[in-house]
DNA sequence: ACGCGCGTTTGGCCCTCGCAAACAATTAAG
DNA sequence: CTTAATTGTTTGCGAGGGCCAAACGCGCGT
């Protein structure tokens, strides 16, 4: 199984201080030694001389007098897309499910006990949402977190809301433990996880889980769209039953496509 | 102007072990703590402290006993990549001038002195190359690359080739200043750079500069194909065309789009 | 049962990270 | 034009921590 995510052990505390310059540097959109340093307590000299190596590295870019996170990223993160062995396959099927349903459809996995939007389309007359591929997510408010949810040990799952807690963002969003394992319960059932208004007032969404327990890959794919399209039937039967045999395609091919 | 590569001033060496760590997880496409130790030169305790402390702050990912790098990436990437100004412009042009030539089509952009991939479209008849996006390659080598050189100021052109040499790939693989200073100058006149098998033998490409002085960005945008294809007047008239007028579409839209 | 490989932990010397303060180079205001 | 207040960069120095070697514990194959 997976291990916890904060193992005892030392840390190198020069290493700690360059990821909070870093973490910084990609929220503030670019910034400056002063800014920086204001921003992550730092002193100057010592945000100064984390930049240089980071920027040595090609981690970081220096342009005039500011510095931004560099393309390298792009690299490492190709890469690590393709790590995740379902990622092409997850693709092709969200792609239909949006030709199908003219909705927004999205694909996550889980990592550090968050989601990752890894793909995003739009269809016709799909909404506009804030989600991007990469952004992340705490899974006990969205459906596709909720279906990755279902599919982990119990113990997993506690290990989870431990670290992350439970946020309220919307008056239905899950905030309670019993409440999550029974939802959980009712979605292992169902195969499918229903986000009524949890993460975004006005939003519903459905998603089914795609688990592929070979290489340990637990995901969703999901789609999204207004009140007032997501409603009876086609919201609890039409477009489960979309999703659920989305994700059937892709664990299905799963272990065909094992390389 | 761009500030050079590597200024001086001091380092932090533990943050450079771990970049070199990073590195090293990503060309090895994961691996555990004694063959990283290995690949590094540096101890198994030191190289484990570091990814415990990579791990804490997601960047790295632990399953089972070996490490891999995160997810985190996608979101950094996908943040840079929007950073480029004209990342979505040229994305469609790439896309128009793929449909209109059948090839491969790419678009790079300049950074630390190499060439980044942003973009790459397969045409019908294209063939298969071994760039992707985030790949990063030296500029001298290809068509891409020296239309972006030929953008640049002629220090800034020496610095690069001091910090990066010229690298022999193929027989045509220009190693010479002098040889490469006098391309750039009829790039310049022609507004278009050719590459006659000079990365790949049996590959050839033309690309046009797209030069967005406004957000200092120093791109190209080119079509590759088989020296079967690319030849007389296809080549050197109807496809430099091609790219000539996509560059400028981008070029002469690049002010508009500008936030 | 044994040994070999792994990841992890510990002890300790030496170095270096990080801060405060000075410095340089722009820019803004008077 | 001068002054004042920003930047980014550099330096001195002390306390704290990085790095290695070696030991430890575990799992696997023999």
């Amino acid at each position: 199984m997976d291990t916890q995510d904060t193992s005892p052990g030392r840390r190198i505390q020069a290493v700690q201080t360059s990821c909070e310059i870093l973490d910084a540097l990609r929220n503030m959109e670019g910034a400056g030694v002063s800014e920086l340093a204001a921003e992550t307590g730092y002193s100057k000299a010592t945000v100064h001389s984390h930049l240089a190596t980071l920027a040595d590295n090609e981690f970081v870019v220096k342009r005039g007098d500011t510095y931004e996170v560099s393309l390298k990223f792009v690299d490492f993160s190709e890469y690590t897309k393709q790590n995740v062995a379902i990622y092409e396959l997850a693709k092709q099927e969200v792609k239909k499910l949006t030709a199908e349903t003219g909705e927004v459809c999205q694909f996550m996995v889980e990592e550090h006990g968050q989601g990752v939007y890894l793909h995003k389309f739009r269809g016709e007359n799909a909404i506009h949402t804030a989600s991007y591929t990469g952004d992340r997510k705490d899974l006990h408010c969205t459906a596709l977190g909720k279906a990755i949810l279902s599919q982990l040990p119990h113990e997993r799952v506690e290990e989870i809301i431990d670290r992350r807690g439970l946020t309220k963002h919307t008056p239905n969003t899950i905030t309670s433990r019993e409440r999550l394992y029974e939802e959980l319960e009712t979605i292992r059932e169902q195969n499918v996880a229903f986000d009524d208004e949890e993460t975004l007032e006005g939003l519903r969404c459905v998603a089914a889980p795609t688990t592929d327990r070979e290489s340990n890959t637990y995901g969703a794919i999901s789609t999204s769209g207004p009140t007032s399209r997501f409603k009876g039937d086609r919201f609890r039967e039409e477009l489960a039953d979309a999703v659920r045999s989305a994700a059937n395609v892709i664990e299905v091919n799963a272990t065909q496509v094992r390389r």
